[in-house]
DNA sequence: ATTGACCTTGCCATTGTGGGAAGGTGCAGA
DNA sequence: TCTGCACCTTCCCACAATGGCAAGGTCAAT
């Protein structure tokens, strides 16, 4: 199978999958007399797991671990939860940063008129003087 | 004022200050004998803006457009408020995906045991014997 | 033999930030 | 005055993930 099939198959880009080769993240793959790539069931697998990791926001590191524990018999699942439970406060911790921005930011939405003239809540809060205390990420 | 005393007095540092400069995000420093850059109150005050639009998670591109609407005289508040709305939207899109991402690791996660042995739905679910579905992004 | 769809490598762009090297400046203390 | 340190300058590299483009090779069907 050559690489824009197996991108369809799995739904990781042509581009990806070779970038993946190039990173280390799945071996390097067989070739052809031709020199294109060709794919085994086996690596099409490998491949749509690092896709479902990807959609899980799994960054190339953490699905670097998750493949070493895909491919450990002697791993326990309490390795893989722990993995899995790091994310997840990742996860939360991003959603909570992105949540205070969305609320401080609502609220000076709701204190503009949004008319014609020109007074703005949300304008002044940027500008410093302010009214409405600015939330201090990082 | 130099770059360093800016940096400390905005909370943007030097190195982004110099970036905001190449970009254009603000006019070029003055410069003294020593080739040094200065910084005035009017400058400061243009930086502390872009750091605390950047704290709301405006991208470069927003600032570009809040920093024409807050030195034009002319703009109706209306103005401002709609493109904080759609940065909010954006906010929102985002912490949706990532509570999708969250929900659902979250779920296989609880259906983990944890424990000595090797069984992992987690593991087994990104590896697409999928009783537990993942969800789809892009 | 030509066309068109696919493949190859390689380089550039994005967004926002940090790191570091190599060298200039400015001030303070011996 | 010389030395050292802290600061500044520019320039290049890196990250994570992805896309795009260009110049060329391959293959199948016409």
């Amino acid at each position: 199978m050559q690489i824009g099939e197996a991108a369809k198959a799995t739904g990781v880009s042509a581009k990806m999958i070779r970038h993946y080769e190039f990173i280390g993240l799945v071996p390097a793959a067989d070739r052809r007399d031709s020199n294109y790539r060709d794919y085994s069931h086996h690596d099409l697998h490998r491949l749509g797991f690092i896709r479902r990791a990807r959609d899980l926001g799994f960054s190339i590191a953490e699905i670097r671990d998750l493949l070493k524990l895909w491919g450990d018999q002697s791993r326990s699942s309490k390795d893989v939860k722990a993995l899995a439970l790091v994310h997840v406060a990742e996860l939360e911790k991003k959603i909570r940063l992105l949540d205070e921005m969305r609320a401080t930011l609502t609220h000076l939405a709701d204190a503009c008129d949004g008319d014609h003239r020109p007074d703005c809540p949300i304008i002044e809060s940027l500008a410093g003087r302010d009214g409405l205390k600015l939330s201090q990420h990082h």
